[in-house]
DNA sequence: CCGGTTCTGCACCGTTCGATGCAATACGGT
DNA sequence: ACCGTATTGCATCGAACGGTGCAGAACCGG
């Protein structure tokens, strides 16, 4: 019917994902994103219209993907479910290191944009807080099945023990922006496993 | 010898932090600042020379105020080391339902500047490292003490122990600003403390 | 009371911001 | 082959940004 786009719309996204998480929303222009992905501002504006909602959109993806990585490592049926825990922990201060090593900085958009937006932008408010609930069943799915298997003894009920899992994580993720070493991530990671 | 100020430096100082505090760096425009402190450009200009000299000037004095807060909690030779632990977590669940209730917004805002700021400000990552070196060593002596007293039985080493408990504190302040409330912010702090 | 110095208030500068207008272009359907 | 439509590249918009220049006002020491 029409001439068809020449660049593909989870490759902006990705690119954009990228630049928001390492500079934050604010610190992030439209001119920037552009250079990095090789677009036009026209571009950009025709298919996603604002840079608010380009960075909807951005950290959509971005909550579905690590989503994902998630409930594949709370979901593991290979592993007992305070391994799983354990595995979740190793994949936050591995994935710190990794971000680190390949140039990406440090932390995890999530929390970010928490800190910068969630009081500013009732959007943005929303998906993080969808997430939110969607981690903490997942983990309170975990925590019920490591005290069936007598794994998990921790008095604290299940909501209280995922969301102090979930605020670890993110306490890790802000270590390691304020410079923690991969050993200081994991010895915190350790001292959170022994409250369960 | 020539006209002196009319305003009090410590008064725009406090402004600016709960400013910066509330909005992040860059979405706080000095033209807010000063209509929010009732003073003209070229006066917080000439006091500050610049819009990040003034966070800085902010940035220290909030990690100063707060130091001060924190040592008087973490020495009160009145409570034993793990009710002092304790103590702290009440004044971080505590200080952030006061804000809630003063129309401050939650958070705090070393967690918040470094997520925004740290990877790109060399001068404020480094205001921020001296004052998590200062947390840390108040920390350690506390759980070293715990452990004189029999009170703290973990065998994670003592810096381990005192990461855990800043990276829990960032956690609350990070839930908090997601939308917990009291309950749940108290429960991540009964749960950190069972790790000890 | 007055000289010298600093502060204040207002206008203004250049830059960058998010966003748009528009002509030229490239494609798909018929 | 060609028409209609959407995309692209470039120029540009008004607003807001951080920062400055300058005239007049206010103060202190003598």
């Amino acid at each position: 019917m029409a001439r068809p786009r020449t660049f593909d719309e989870d490759r902006v996204l990705d690119t954009a994902m990228r630049a928001f998480w390492a500079n934050g929303y604010e610190a992030t222009s439209t001119r920037d994103l552009c250079e990095a992905v090789g677009l036009d501002r026209s571009s950009v504006y025709n298919a996603f219209t604002s840079k608010r909602e380009l960075f909807l959109r951005a950290l959509a993806r971005y909550v579905d993907l690590t989503s994902a990585d998630l409930t594949r490592v709370l979901d593991d049926p290979e592993r007992s479910p305070i391994e799983r825990i354990s595995a979740l922990f190793d994949v936050v201060v591995e994935g710190e290191a990794a971000n680190r090593r390949e140039g990406y900085g440090p932390g995890c958009l999530t929390v970010n944009t928490t800190v910068e937006l969630s009081g500013r932008d009732p959007e943005a408010a929303r998906i993080l807080e969808r997430d939110l609930e969607r981690r903490l069943e997942a983990l309170r799915a975990v925590i019920r099945a490591g005290r069936a298997a007598g794994e998990i003894t921790s008095p604290r009920d299940d909501d209280g023990l995922a969301r102090f899992v979930n605020a670890v994580i993110a306490g890790i993720r802000v270590a390691s922006q304020g410079g923690a070493g991969p050993a200081s991530l994991r010895a915190i990671a350790d001292c959170a496993l022994d409250a369960l």
